[in-house]
DNA sequence: GTGAAAGCGCTAACAC
DNA sequence: GTGTTAGCGCTTTCAC
């Protein structure tokens, strides 16, 4: 830290200012091969005291790896990615893998830019969100060359390998445990996502398991955009107007589900007696609502984590063969305060 | 995409494809000089044909130019960054420059290992959250020889350049707002952050403002971890019961605030008669509650976007030298339905 | 409008 | 344990 540079150093620079051929720099740095202690603290000295920053540009190139996977996602906006980050995180932690994050907007167009703009980037693997995806993105994960795993969903084929739950399957389960519970006239509450495949497949599954027993969906409503606990009481409020006689509403995600639950709460309804709510997902930023409101966890950390393991063991040196390629995880239903009716 | 190819296809793939020189078909996918038609036609639809994907870790290297910027900030985890985000992005929409981003978990040391990484891809900028940081932090921002924008906060003196609000003076006007209304028993409600100099420095301007009418902080509490709604639960039933005749309670965020609103009207008090509540951000999120709550809006997505401009700015051919490089944002405080006190 | 040569900063492979 | 050489896949520069 003793200059200023306008040029950014080089190894060169630092096998200057130390006497030491690049080469030897080079390994210090990356402490690779053999080096003497000796020359190893000279080199060391002389890196820190100048502040140089090696150019992982030229390294990579040289070397032909990155340390980087990519992972692509919808959205950063509601808890449930985030959270799979934080999974995708903690499993590189001690590896010298960097996830780069890209977000879609649940755009396919976007999804197909941001792959082929990391991709340029020539990451070690890839870890997307989803199952579907266009042509194009389909073409550039197969040709990639590098492990692919698409995360969430695992109701359908993936390219390489696949990390999720079965939100159809999800939805089969909720759909079981209301009727189980004695609720017949549901309604569904969901965001307008046309694209949100999970949300369509667990929406699927939903009316599919109230079909194996005679049922029949009520009543549905979807809305897009806005503040998410009051969407949630709007579309409430709108669906009870036009459906008084309903006994359950189900959710598609817990933000919505929340802000039912809070106008309902307000309209003096007895829950989950005379109407039971569940949501989706299990944000934990809910607990400390007035009810515990049902909902099923999605497994993300674990996900993420999953995720991660397979992308470290294809890249490390030894891959086990082993490593499934297909992991579904069961996610847990929690009937919380709000799924329970009280029978008789 | 007609094969499948093991080792990645290069420039000379397309060339000898469509027979045409690595150069020219390199200037084609850069559209960059002068191609005729007819041979821009003949590579374009080669490489779409192989499926080739340009290496901009070689490019970038040929080039010295990379057009990525470091987004560096403390967590995903709240709505609040994610928002900044959303507002770099915005900025950069119709620019060649991609934010990469890095998260810190407000732990110095991770900051400083974070930023390093992200230097050693020579990004063409960095956009860093806050202004206090280690001193090798310090000396990478300032050695980088690349624009850097310091964002949220202006209170202090940025390497380079700073975007944000003076989160001191939000203390201070939230205070006024309070004494004005005629709340004179004042509890303060934070999350244990000691690295948030931020949450620091509204706590500190807080008690600046009420000093000046001569009012201290009756109580104050600080927790951490676990679901923020829950925790504003605790917090506020604690400190009412060691503190039971407080007449306003402020939240260090929105989330806990909410928790603290929900508990508070749990246990039959009026608001904001009784006891008025504030927190901080303005989250969207939170519209829906049974109350508005008070609060004071970060200008979050708007600080993303200034300091995106910055950048831009001084990485494009002629950087305006007027661009100002202290950005502070003033903050819009909402009285919410929480902070009205009934007078007389 | 197109091509040939040189080189970006590093590391693999091999000498010593 | 250390140094030398070649070359990663592109773009810059300059020639045609």
């Amino acid at each position: 830290m003793t200059q200023s540079p306008k040029r950014p150093l080089t190894l060169r620079d630092v096998s200057e200012a130390c006497g030491v051929s690049e080469m030897t720099v080079s390994r210090v740095l990356r402490k690779s091969g053999d080096v003497s202690e000796a020359t190893r603290t000279r080199v060391l000295a002389a890196a820190k005291e100048l502040g140089y920053v090696p150019n992982q540009i030229a390294g990579s190139l040289a070397s032909q790896r990155v340390n980087l996977v990519a992972v692509i996602i919808p959205s950063l906006g509601n808890m449930v990615f985030p959270e799979v980050l934080a999974g995708i995180n903690a499993a590189f932690d001690d590896t010298p893998l960097q996830p780069v994050v890209g977000v879609t907007d649940y755009l396919p167009e976007k999804e197909e830019t941001v792959l082929y703009e990391m991709l340029s980037w020539r990451p070690s693997g890839v870890i997307i969100a989803g199952l579907e995806h266009s042509e194009a993105t389909q073409a550039m994960l197969t040709n990639a060359g590098i492990p692919v795993v698409e995360i969430m969903d695992t109701d359908g084929n993936p390219v390489d390998a696949m990390v999720g739950i079965s939100h159809r399957q999800a939805g089969r389960d909720m759909a079981r445990a209301i009727l189980r519970e004695g609720y017949e006239r549901i309604g569904f509450l969901g965001t307008k996502m046309p694209l949100d495949h999970r949300a369509r497949k667990r929406f699927e599954g939903f009316t599919e398991g109230l079909a194996r027993e005679g049922i029949e969906i009520e009543d549905r409503i979807f809305y897009h955009g806005g503040s998410a606990l009051l969407k949630g009481r709007e579309m409430t409020q709108e669906m009870l107007e036009r459906s008084p006689d309903l006994d359950f509403l189900y959710y598609s995600n817990d933000m919505i589900g929340a802000g039912g639950l809070l106008h309902l709460l307000d309209q003096g309804v007895d829950i989950p007696g005379q109407i039971g709510i569940a949501g989706f997902n299990g944000v934990e930023l809910l607990a400390g609502l007035p009810r515990q409101l049902a909902t099923t966890d999605a497994c993300r950390r674990e996900i993420g984590e999953a995720a991660a393991r397979i992308i470290i063991n294809d890249t490390g040196s030894e891959p086990d063969p082993d490593m499934p390629r297909s992991v579904t995880m069961k996610p847990t239903l929690s009937l919380g305060d709000t799924l329970r009716r009280r029978h008789g």
